[in-house]
DNA sequence: CGACTGACAAAAATTGAAATCTGTCATTCG
DNA sequence: CGAATGACAGATTTCAATTTTTGTCAGTCG
């Protein structure tokens, strides 16, 4: 866009890829419109970042990692574990469902990011995971949950779920009963943790 | 292949199909081909199918209702509900796995058939959900499954395990902790399933 | 001196003309 | 007479020529 005398910062960059990445789509977006964007020759855009594949990553690295906070908060809360793995569940659900259903050109853009950049990916996943074995873990303590092994239940109660935050079941979040479908689910998944 | 002098039965344009469709691929295999398969000229397949689509909706039916078949068996046996529903849930991912790992590019194959036929596919679903809530229906009658409501229950576990199901998690199944991770899922389920 | 430029080679994407495929139907064949 | 054919129009796909993009680096600028 309007060229800027502040200094070329990976930052920067960022942002103005992801604006590229909006407007163009990830399959027209080049390293040359970011370039342009930023009023600088693609040369520098080389210096921060060593190819365009780097580049994407560090724009879905970003990308996920806002939807990782928002829920570690709700992780860290101080109160029962049932209602903070019911609300951690849930606010995961309508995270995803809005990015979906609100700009869905912008979504499928980050699907195709997602889909290149797999170890991204997991290491989200393993983000996510982890975050949810804290709230395991309190409740066993706490008498709650019953699990003979916090991470792989964590593992599960992430898979059980998939269908309600895994962008390649999309599709279905929009259908009416989506939302009694999840608290089925979710209901499920509660029972289960609290033991037999 | 070679022309015969039968007659010329829809069954017997769905087994050309499958043939040509393996050999060539979803993007080469064409009408021209099955009908050459045949024997005859592409006319005639017109006759039996409307158009392309339908003929490739057909084959998918098939090739889903295989599976679906397979499964009714385990649904049905007379014995307890909750080992009838970990062999049903092993079997339907022990199942996709084997398709999915012994033939990769038959199954891609039929991954695209099914992208293009996702009615087809909604049938298949409701299908093997029948199967799982008579299983639960029955494990609710004898008192060994708590449940207010059966058919969604049923959906509930059908979408717990999607990741172990859905060939859209293929790429997971090949991967070491997979069997772990399905056992632990399942446990989860079942404990649900109990009740509280 | 170090951030930035822009010309360049190799790789990838786009384009449009030619070839192939889909679906129809008047005609042939048994 | 009904099943099968093959020529045909329109839609789609292919392929090679052309353009654009990626990534490098010797050289410029502040």
């Amino acid at each position: 866009m309007a060229p800027s005398t502040e200094t070329l910062t990976a930052e920067r960059i960022l942002e103005a890829t992801e604006e590229v990445l909006r407007r163009y789509g990830p399959a027209k977006a080049t390293v040359v419109d970011v370039a342009r964007a930023l009023g600088v020759s693609h040369g520098s855009v080389y210096r921060h970042f060593r190819t365009k594949a780097a580049l994407r990553e560090a724009v879905t690295e970003r990308w996920l990692d806002r939807t990782s906070r928002a829920l570690a908060g709700i992780a860290a809360e101080d109160r029962g574990a049932e209602g903070r793995l019911r609300d951690w569940c849930a606010a995961l659900f309508t995270a995803k469902r809005h990015k979906a259903g609100d700009d869905p050109e912008l979504f499928a853009t980050y699907m195709v990011l997602i889909g290149e950049n797999s170890a991204v990916v997991e290491r989200h996943v393993a983000d996510l995971v982890a975050q949810l074995g804290r709230i395991v873990g309190d409740g066993v303590r706490a008498g709650a949950f019953a699990s003979a092994d916090v991470p792989a239940t964590a593992r599960a109660v992430f898979d059980a779920t998939v269908r309600f935050h895994d962008p390649a079941h999309a599709r279905d979040w929009a259908h009416p009963g989506a939302d009694a479908e999840f608290a089925a689910l979710v209901d499920l998944v509660v029972r289960g943790l609290k033991g037999a």
